[in-house]
RNA sequence: GCGCGAUUAGCUCAGUUGGUUAGAGCAAUCCGUUUACACCGGAAAGGUCGGGGGUUCGAGUCCCUCAUCGCGCACCA
């Protein structure tokens, strides 16, 4: 008995140790495992893949909730005698990350609008591998038995070839076209983003009427409506029945005389308003839209950082939040102005990272055909071939699957992987080489969930890698509910369009993980918890426990530090459990022939192992976990060590020495069955138990009850 | 507007295909220092499972409806 047992368990002395002692076994590595453990599946494949944390800052406790229920179906599968295959990464975040490093230029009182390009890239690019290296790190402080010999970076090399041929074949294809479209352009980060980067967020702003000729018309932006020339109302409106498609009116607007033309078009709802408005197709997509239709001219109001045009004439270089009330005042004098609601409730959308106003923009942007992509996903999807936990996910999956609009893949940022692309004389290709003399290449970069969405298919070796054949489609993506949309969706639909399989038939989304009064936790609010104060205080196995206790797929979490503390206590019981085991087993015959109540306590916890087997297998950790704690403590060491005390100090020999071995027995069972959850104290306790060989690592899983692996 | 959740003990949450007296952790109460563990043990307490209706031999669980809270999506200017 090594004297640490006498001491409560110290995870801090403990851990490092330990990881330092698996990662030097090989074992993260599935083609070092030991022939005899495969075996048990005849050396079938299991790969999970690490959605790479964003190499932009620390990790915080999502990631933490992530990489302990990676590990945990890993390490099981592992134990079962598959190849398991966890391949962790890194994801350079292209536009999260050149955010983050805005604010620390801001910070410096520096700007990136001052840089050279070139000079920018490099700096963010330091930035980036620095971080890179501190959280991996702090992954492997989470016990992650990830293999890192195969890790990968959105920016390798190789990688950015890979990313950029699938755009080229995308675009011969059919399935990415370069067109001027309405995009949501952010006036502070000078970019513009995808739909699913901005926020839609309810505001109450005045709704102005202003006389536009025999007309009243609607807007919340005065500030677009220089250049509206064109006043547009349903066909079927009655009450516009006089004015006719295509006939022009001289009438008094904010800068002087114009010529208006009618147009009549279904998109006008004739309810809302006066059933007449006025188009500014360049700033707006519904009008954007309709001019399309009609063939209408088109002419940008708003300029890139957010001001006046020369068009406004006198308004000229405004900003639009000081133009507008401007303009308003303007107007009325003209006797324009007809009526101000005030308690007007409109949807904006905002940038995501800034909460800028989104200005809709034209620009020639590249986008990818989403409907033919998204159809084959949703197929799948109603085949069976992906499953969603929560299943509640599958029909938020399908109906933003069934809804959304193309996709804009351009980026105007350095930070991020250059689109293999090329324009002449109005002309765009892609290609990775020059087509020839005169091309220029586009400088933009790709939108970051470009690349990440090819991950499964980047990280396996796709499409000729050594790994590629045996390790896709991987088994199971496990990842934040927040990216279902971002990433789940991505990944499925490059999966299916580039190896006509999706890459994992199981889709597991956790929810949220907010403080301990379950609000989201937030830089601005203070009240972020980083997991790492927590695993130096209570130890890995307990943070773990505590994120997985209870909480189910999809929901949120508030992760409270008595809930940790809670666990701490219980690699503390077990580490006592095992102290107590040993202590009095030291003399046992681990062969002598077993009494029927020791017969009972054995099936006993086979048949817990064979449940808790299921509920793994069916994605059910919440339970696993707490059938194991309730086991452990309330069975094993409140009833049944408590039983087995009088048995092994009796004179009877036989129960004694009977006695005596199933305590082993059940111990060398309940380590396996724990490991997964808490990798450190069982190894810990393993490594001291006489009879064990190896690492409980990879030592057998418990039960034979059924499994599965990548299909 | 469309869609998705949640509502169970003081708090945080489980409750897997409907099946005995609805569970856990934490907190609170009482007792206990017994040959692992006070980071402990024992005991007791605590819920008309949001309201209403329905299906069923049987509903926390299925259906309808209402209420409250939360989230996502959204081109009515």
């Amino acid at each position: 008995m090594h004297e640490k047992f006498l001491k409560p368990y110290d995870s801090s002395a403990t851990e490092p140790g330990i990881y330092a002692m698996w990662e030097e076994s090989g074992y993260f590595n599935p083609d070092n495992l030991p022939a005899e453990l495969l075996a048990q599946m005849e050396g079938k494949p299991y790969t999970v893949v690490m959605p790479p944390p964003n190499a932009n800052g620390d990790l915080h406790a999502g990631h933490a909730l992530g990489v302990t229920l990676q590990d945990i179906f890993t390490r099981m599968k592992r134990m079962q005698g598959y190849r398991a295959l966890w391949i962790p990464g890194a994801d350079h975040a292209g536009f999260e990350t050149q955010v983050v490093y805005e604010k620390k230029l801001e910070k410096e009182g520096r700007s990136r609008f001052g840089m050279e390009p070139k000079e920018l890239y490099a700096e963010i690019l330091a930035f980036t591998l620095a971080n890179k290296a501190t959280m991996q790190n702090q992954v492997r402080s989470l016990g992650a038995s990830c293999d890192w010999s195969r890790e990968k970076f959105t920016l390798d090399p190789e990688l950015v070839t890979k990313v950029q041929k699938t755009f080229v074949k995308m675009f011969e294809d059919g399935l990415v076209y370069r067109g001027a479209r309405t995009v949501n352009w952010c006036p502070k980060h000078q970019t513009s983003l995808s739909d699913i980067e901005t926020d839609s967020v309810e505001e109450t702003s005045p709704f102005y009427t202003f006389k536009y000729g025999p007309f009243d018309i609607g807007t919340v932006r005065p500030e677009t409506k220089f250049g509206d020339k064109y006043v547009v109302m349903h066909p079927d409106d009655t009450r516009y029945a006089e004015y006719k498609h295509g006939q022009t009116l001289e009438l008094e607007w904010i800068n002087g005389p114009i010529t208006a033309t009618v147009i009549k078009d279904n998109a006008v709802e004739m309810e809302f308003g006066t059933g007449a408005m006025t188009i500014t197709p360049w700033h707006s997509q519904i009008d954007f839209e309709i001019a399309k239709r009609h063939g209408l001219d088109m002419e940008q109001i708003i300029d890139w950082r957010g001001k006046l045009l020369p068009i406004a004439g006198e308004f000229e270089g405004m900003k639009i939040a000081e133009a507008r009330g401007k303009i308003v005042e303007k107007l009325k004098e003209k006797g324009l102005l007809v009526s101000v609601d005030d308690s007007y409730k409109n949807v904006v959308k905002k940038c995501y990272k800034c909460q800028s106003m989104i200005e809709p923009q034209v620009k020639d942007q590249w986008f990818v055909s989403m409907a033919p992509l998204a159809n084959m996903a949703v197929t799948a999807v109603n085949k069976g071939d992906v499953r969603f936990f929560p299943e509640h996910e599958e029909k938020i999956f399908r109906h933003w699957m069934e809804n959304t609009l193309d996709w804009n893949i351009s980026r105007q940022i350095v930070w991020g992987i250059p689109i293999p692309a090329w324009f002449k004389d109005g002309e765009s290709v892609a290609s990775l080489e020059s087509p020839g003399e005169g091309w220029e290449q586009d400088t933009d970069t790709f939108d970051t969930w470009f690349s990440s969405g090819q991950w499964p298919l980047l990280t396996t070796g796709y499409p000729d890698g050594d790994d590629f054949p045996t390790y896709y489609p991987t088994a199971v993506m496990e990842t934040g509910r927040d990216i279902i949309f971002f990433w789940v969706a991505r990944m499925i639909i490059f999966g299916l369009y580039l190896t006509d399989q999706v890459p994992f038939p199981t889709v597991y989304l956790h929810g949220l993980v907010n403080d301990a009064n379950g609000k989201k936790m937030s830089k601005s609010k203070g009240n972020v918890i980083n997991p790492l104060t927590l695993t130096d205080k209570y130890g890995t196995d307990a943070l773990r426990m505590a994120l997985v206790v209870g909480n189910t797929p999809g929901t949120d979490l508030a992760l409270r530090e008595d809930k940790v503390k809670g666990y701490k206590h219980f690699a503390n019981k077990l580490w006592n459990i095992a102290r107590f085991i040993l202590e009095n087993t030291q003399d046992a015959d681990l062969a002598a022939t077993r009494t029927e109540a020791d017969e009972a306590l054995i099936a006993e916890l086979a048949v817990l192992a064979d449940d808790v087997t299921l509920d793994l297998e069916n994605y059910r950790v919440h339970l696993a976990a707490e059938k194991l704690y309730h086991y452990a403590w309330h069975r094993l060491a409140d009833e049944i060590l408590e039983e087995s005390k009088p048995l092994i100090f009796a004179e009877d020999v036989e129960v004694a020495a009977a006695r005596k071995a199933t305590l082993r027995s059940l111990l060398t069972t309940l380590l396996p069955l724990l490991h997964p959850m808490m990798p450190f104290v069982t190894e810990e306790i393993w490594q001291n138990i006489p009879e064990s060989t190896g690492y409980l690592m990879t030592t057998p899983w418990p039960s034979k009850t059924s499994s599965h692996a990548n299909t």
